[in-house]
DNA sequence: TTTCTATATAACCATATACTCATGTAATAT
DNA sequence: ATATTACATGAGTATATGGTTATATAGAAA
């Protein structure tokens, strides 16, 4: 396996990694509508602001998402629309999945998706 | 946010996570042309024996692969094709993002693609 | 300047993760 | 029955990760 390979699946694995977190994937999803400070994250996500401004740290390292500073407060928005078609093939999988009856499922799969 | 919601960013999460590991991709990408017993993976992963076998058990719990037992090996394969689509998007986000002239690029695109 | 508000970051701790080595187990072959 | 091959798993260890609290920084307001 070349070296290039090997750096390739080492991007792709931190990619994912910053995708495996349930408050990270609370804040993007707290994006899908469009830019928020970060006190509003904080209220949205139910995390503290400590925590949360080192996630969105960790997610802008990663380029999912972007900073804008305005005045006294920090904007966030999605870098990268791709996450959410990510989010999506993969909610489709976990409901797949889960065995839940029809009903249930439905449900689920809106909860997701109207977010 | 409602408990399914909860749930539901536990679930993904834990799905992406099972993604961040650069040799569970390696092996994961040792399965596209078809099942693998584990002695080959190990070859084409690099890792151990041991190792690999403890990266399939948890891709398995993940549902994202699944194991056949044929006399005394165990042959894997990929349970849900929708793995490569995933990581196809993500190659291609981060190919994208790495600051690669075109041909580096090209190159690295198809090292991504072809394997 | 001082103060207040918004955000970032350091220090610290607990848990999770990935790896290695050694050993267990199960099917086959001798 | 014993040995061999293929795989799984437990124990132990090092590092990574996520969280908290306390503090630093930066801009706006008084």
């Amino acid at each position: 396996m070349s070296q290039l390979d090997e750096q390739a699946f080492g991007h792709v694995a931190r990619f994912f990694q910053a995708l495996a977190e349930p408050m990270r994937l609370k804040i993007l999803n707290g994006l899908r509508d469009g830019e928020k400070n970060v006190s509003e994250l904080v209220e949205v996500s139910g995390g503290t602001q400590a925590n949360v401004s080192k996630h969105l740290a960790l997610l802008r390292d990663a380029k999912i998402i972007k900073r804008e500073s305005r005045g006294t407060k920090a904007y966030y928005s999605i870098a990268d629309q791709r996450i959410y078609e990510l989010c999506n093939l993969v909610c489709g999988q976990i409901a797949s999945q889960m065995s839940l009856d029809a009903a249930a499922n439905e449900v689920f799969i809106s909860a997701l998706k109207t977010n």
